[in-house]
DNA sequence: GGGTGAGGTTAACCACCGTTCACACTGTCG
DNA sequence: CGACAGTGTGAACGGTGGTTAACCTCACCC
């Protein structure tokens, strides 16, 4: 409102629709207290509007909270997909890649980490199901290079291996900030590097 | 009630107290679906009795989530203490020692693990500092001996990769029971040790 | 200039849930 | 036997919070 340039009706990342806004202030209020502590009304106030407004561009709150998990379910395998492509037939530079995107994606989002693995059960069945089968994907991504580093290991304990790499890249929210960003990054690629070629 | 000897009136174990059966039905209904979307009378229908029945044994369902999660910072911060008194001096000894009782307790109450860090939020303000302040020493227990593995590392760096290490160990609910419980131990200590020296 | 549609507001509705109450049952102890 | 403590029950109360309803306003446009 204060700033003219609002060109069509949508977002352009620095200037997002409302809609965008209250999906990015939900994200940051469910990470900070979990999605059933919050009320549509803390979202609202966090935009600017009272609570029943929501409703003007989500079908619930339960919706609001689907599509959030359902973004960066897609987001995460996408972007698997997409590195692994681009790394080469090397296993190793594979693992990498994979690794130093996932930190990316947990250091620039720690709340939508923090959600994602929080307020799953929350969801409507359907929808979860819908969640659970986009992450599994990308777990199997992860395994599939894994399968590969270990070539003697079973794919059972490739998968318990790759859920272990996400537990420590995923630590981001728990250490909030104490350490530059570029620090930090190199931190956990190389601890998770470590891990997954143990 | 099916077995005779209850000595006394209270718990051993094998014959837990009516209070004891709660909190751990409680433990394992709160890591399911988060304690905010538990009920008491969820709870109750887990030991065979009515929700209300609840409140002769627990003053109230926050009063329950706190001994939950107090129980489990001091039972941490015990066994740390006492590992690293039992390791000897070398930090790789500690660390092991760390790892494998930390690994232990994660394989051991997979379900304490899930609420430990999920619920936090929903404790009262006092419970909630007490809790936290547990935890800090706990972490603070692994600082110590990270900084004394990495001679030049600052102490921020060590904190980062403790948490690090944490959230890789505290991996095992989301990857449940696929490996055996030896072989997973055992994966997971020499991950978690590969990434702390990493 | 009046119809239209998008987006807000306040008030009300309603279901759910933590908690309390009044009462019942069962043992033990004096 | 009768008090009493411990434990459980069903019914009722009260607050919270998601959702809906009725109404308003403004930008836009033929």
């Amino acid at each position: 409102m204060t700033s003219p340039p609002d060109s069509a009706l949508h977002s352009d990342a620095a200037n997002p629709s409302r809609r965008e806004q209250i999906l990015r202030a939900a994200a940051q209020l469910f990470a900070e207290r979990g999605s059933r502590a919050v009320g549509v009304d803390d979202v609202g106030a966090a935009v600017g509007v009272t609570g029943p407004a929501i409703y003007r561009h989500f079908a619930s709150k339960d919706a609001m909270l689907a599509e959030m998990l359902l973004r960066i379910s897609e987001r995460l395998l996408a972007g698997g997909t997409e590195r692994i492509a681009a790394a080469g037939d090397s296993p190793a530079a594979q693992l990498r890649a994979l690794v130093d995107f996932h930190v990316d994606f947990a250091l620039d989002n720690p709340a939508l980490i923090t959600v994602q693995d929080r307020d799953l059960g929350a969801l409507s069945d359907p929808d979860a199901r819908r969640v659970r089968q986009l992450q599994r994907s990308y777990v199997e991504e992860w395994v599939a290079v894994l399968v590969r580093v270990h070539p003697d290991a079973s794919t059972a304990a490739c998968r318990a291996r790759a859920h272990a790499v996400f537990g420590l890249i995923n630590s981001t929210p728990h250490s909030a900030g104490r350490l530059a960003r570029p620090t930090m990054a190199a931190l956990l690629a190389d601890m998770a590097i470590a891990a997954a070629t143990a």
